[in-house]
DNA sequence: ATGGTAGTAGAACTA
């Protein structure tokens, strides 16, 4: 079993990325962020024509998710709790028989003063709320995306720069560790304990020319999967393109043996 | 260099 995270920064836009990229790599699950389109809108068709089925929730400009997979999912539910309308657009949850999958879009934060900032470390612990309510740690659960939190010194560029950014903070980073100490492990770093290892480049700049990036698209799960992981792997070759144009994000993949 | 670029929109906001 193959699952994969990919931030879009818009769906439509990325395409011609997202449909080869499908093709050559075949995942089981697709879980796409920042799709920045309306429901009515969305590419479904792209999708059902390569053998894929597509659930959704989008709104205009901003957030959307998306679980994009080889079989349809058995349950979609959105938000926190059926009826959270605030959040259909940064959280789906999908089940595949008896494994579940948690599609995030955690805010940013934009800076540590504002309304925003948090919201996001209220949204962190909704998470934890929500998994407490509706899982169990000895249950199959993945929760992956972009999770907009760089939880060590190695998964930035430059450590001593980037402290007290949003997504790179000793609060936000301990609030982090306490949502996945409800059973969460990272199987991006079972695979992957060197340095170097990014999954964002800011467009700006030219980061991913000078390998400036960011690991902050995740791929979670409890101990049950998480002993059943046999790789993981960013793929930058799509963040590196010229043409098509890159988002600013890259796939990022785990392999299971089941 | 507190800049830089990209997407959505069709100006200004978000990242």
């Amino acid at each position: 079993m193959r699952i994969t995270t990919f931030n879009a920064n818009s769906i439509r836009t990325r395409l011609p990325i997202i449909i080869p990229w499908l093709l050559e790599h075949q995942p089981d699950i697709l879980a796409v962020q920042e799709t920045k389109v309306q429901d009515h809108e969305f590419p479904g068709d792209a999708f059902r024509e390569i053998g894929y089925h597509c659930v959704f929730n989008g709104e205009k400009s901003y957030n959307g998710v998306a679980l994009i997979s080889r079989e349809p999912a058995d349950d979609i539910r959105s938000g926190f709790y059926d009826g959270d309308e605030k959040n259909h657009s940064r959280l789906i949850r999908g089940r595949w028989g008896d494994m579940h999958v948690i599609n995030a879009y955690v805010p940013q934060g934009r800076d540590r003063e504002s309304d925003h900032y948090a919201g996001k470390l209220e949204w962190l612990r909704n998470i934890r709320k929500m998994l407490d309510n509706d899982y169990s740690p000895d249950m199959p659960v993945i929760w992956l995306g972009d999770l907009n939190v760089a939880p060590e010194p190695m998964d930035v560029h430059d450590p001593k720069g980037l402290d007290g950014h949003v997504c790179f903070n000793s609060e936000l980073t301990e609030l982090f560790y306490e949502v996945c100490a409800w059973g969460f492990r990272d199987v991006f770093r079972k695979h992957h304990p060197e340095p170097g290892q990014f999954s964002f480049f800011d467009y700006r700049a030219a980061s991913v020319y000078t390998h400036k990036g960011w690991r902050i698209d995740h791929i979670l799960t409890t101990t049950p999967l998480f002993d059943k992981s046999r790789d993981a792997w960013i793929d930058l070759k799509p963040r590196r393109l010229r043409e098509p144009k890159p988002s600013d994000h890259t796939f990022v993949t785990a392999d299971f043996e089941i």
